[in-house]
DNA sequence: TTATGTGAAAGCGTTCACAGCC
DNA sequence: GGCTGTGAACGCTTTCACATAA
C-alpha cells in the first residue's frame, strides 16, 4: 500500500497552500477551497489524501495545522536534508541564493566548482569547495541529496563520483540524461525543455488553418528525405 | 489525431538526443539506440514517433538529420520565439544568462523589473524596463512566450497583466499557483518542490523498518489532533 | 533478417458518484 | 445538511508482441 508518484508530487503543493492558509489565521478548510488554493480537482486532493490516512472530519473539513503537520511528516520535512550544490555558474549561484530550499527543510551544507575564480567565495555564508574535494566534502557533510548544476558534458562524471559516495537523489539541471544505478533517484528539471513544450502548444494555436501537407513544406524548408 | 500530452513533453528530449548524435557525426540510429540515449523504452520511442508519421526506415533505423528536422518543426524550433522575462532577481538573471533558451530556438526580447536598482541594467546587451512600461513592452516585442521569476505575492497580478497583454504562455517559477484564462498555457516550475519529492523518497529509503503507528509518533513530535 | 509501426493488453491516474459519518 | 473517504468507471499512458516492409 504505497503511495503513487503523482501523489506524491502534489503533495508539496498541498503542503505550501497550507502553509499560506495558515499564515492568514485560517484554522479549518474543506477539499473544495483547499483543492482550490492548490489548483487541483476536489476529487483528487481527497483521494490524494486518503492514501496518507483519515485526517479530515466529515461534514467539517480539515485541520489546517493538523493537516500541513501529518504532509510535512509524509514529505520528510520535519528533519532539515543537508544539500550539496555541485556547479556554481549562474544557475548554480542562483540556486544557492534561492530562498525556497531554505523554507523547505533543505539546507545547503556544501557548494563545489572547480574554478578557481569561484573556489573561496562565499555564499549565505558556506564557503564554495574545489571539485576535487568532493570525495572529502559529501563524507563530511553526509549529504545524500544533490543538486547538479554544471555544464551537461561533465554532468554524468560528476553524477557517478556523487552516488559512488553515498548520494541517493539528484535534482538535475544539466541538459543530459543521467544514467545512476537502481536505488538512486533524479529529478531532472531542463528550462529549454520547458520552454520547447509551450512553444509546441504556442504552435498550435497560429495553425488553427489545416496544415500543408508534409511533403511539400518540407522540399521549402530545406529537409531532404534520405 | 493530436499528440498526447506526454509524448509532447519528450519530444525536446529526443531532440536533444538527435542534436547530440548529429555532432558527433552519427547519421543513422536504431529507434534502441535513440531510446536509450533518451533514457526512455524503445517502444515508447516508436510509439511516440509513430505520433508525427512515419519517418524511420524498416529494418535500418532513421536518419538523424531528417528526423531531428520533422521533429524540429513539430515543436516550433522552426521559427525562434520572442521571450520576455518578468522579475531579475538570482533566478530571473541566472535565467536571462542561461544559454540554454537561445540555443534552442528562444530569444529573450525584453526584461523587466520594478526595482530602480534593476532598470537599465544590460544582461547580453538587452537592457532591463521598468515593470510599469509592461504596457508598452509586450506589444512591441510581439512576446507571446513569458517566463516569470517574481516573488509569489507579484505572480499573479503580472500574470494578469501579461496575459491582457496577449502573452498566451507562461512559464512560471514563482512558488504560487496561476489561474489563467483557457487558452492560456502555464508550465510551472517549482525547486523547492522538487527537492521535496527527492526528500520524500529518500525518507522511505532510511525507514526499511516498519513505521511506528502513526498516533504515538505524533504526540512525541507534537502534532496535536484537534 | 532486421527494425519499424501499431493494434491489443496491461497498468496508472483521474473523475464520478454516493455511502458513511459528523 | 454537509463534507469526507472510497469503490467503480473512465481515460490516458506504457508496454507487449507481431505484422509489415526494406
Amino acid at each position: 500500500m504505497s503511495i503513487p508518484e503523482a501523489t506524491i508530487a502534489r503533495l508539496p503543493v498541498y503542503l505550501r497552500a497550507l502553509t499560506s492558509l495558515a499564515d492568514r489565521g485560517i484554522d479549518t478548510i474543506s477539499s473544495g477551497s483547499l483543492a482550490e488554493a492548490a489548483g487541483v480537482n476536489s476529487a483528487q486532493l481527497r483521494k490524494d489524501l486518503s492514501y496518507l490516512g483519515s485526517y479530515g472530519t466529515r461534514g467539517v473539513g480539515y485541520d489546517v495545522e493538523y493537516l500541513r503537520f501529518q504532509i510535512g511528516r509524509e514529505v520528510g520535512s520535519t528533519n532539515e536534508w543537508p544539500v550539496i550544490i555541485v556547479g556554481l555558474g549562474n544557475l548554480g549561484t542562483a540556486l544557492a541564493k534561492y530562498s525556497g530550499f531554505t523554507s523547505r527543510g533543505f539546507r545547503i551544507v556544501a557548494m563545489v566548482d572547480p574554478s578557481p575564480a569561484l573556489i573561496g567565495k562565499r555564499i549565505n555564508g558556506v564557503a564554495i569547495t574545489d571539485l576535487a574535494d568532493l570525495e572529502e566534502v559529501v563524507p563530511r557533510t553526509g549529504a545524500v541529496i544533490a543538486v547538479l548544476a554544471t555544464p551537461a558534458e561533465a554532468a554524468q562524471a560528476v553524477a557517478d563520483r556523487l552516488v559512488y559516495l553515498g548520494v541517493t537523489s539528484i535534482l538535475n539541471f544539466a541538459a543530459t540524461v543521467l544514467a545512476v544505478p537502481d536505488g538512486v533517484n533524479v529529478r531532472k528539471v531542463d528550462l529549454g525543455q520547458e520552454l520547447q513544450i509551450l512553444a509546441y502548444h504556442e504552435q498550435r494555436k497560429s495553425d488553427d488553418v489545416p496544415r500543408e501537407p508534409a511533403g511539400t513544406f518540407l522540399i521549402e524548408q530545406g529537409g531532404s528525405r534520405p
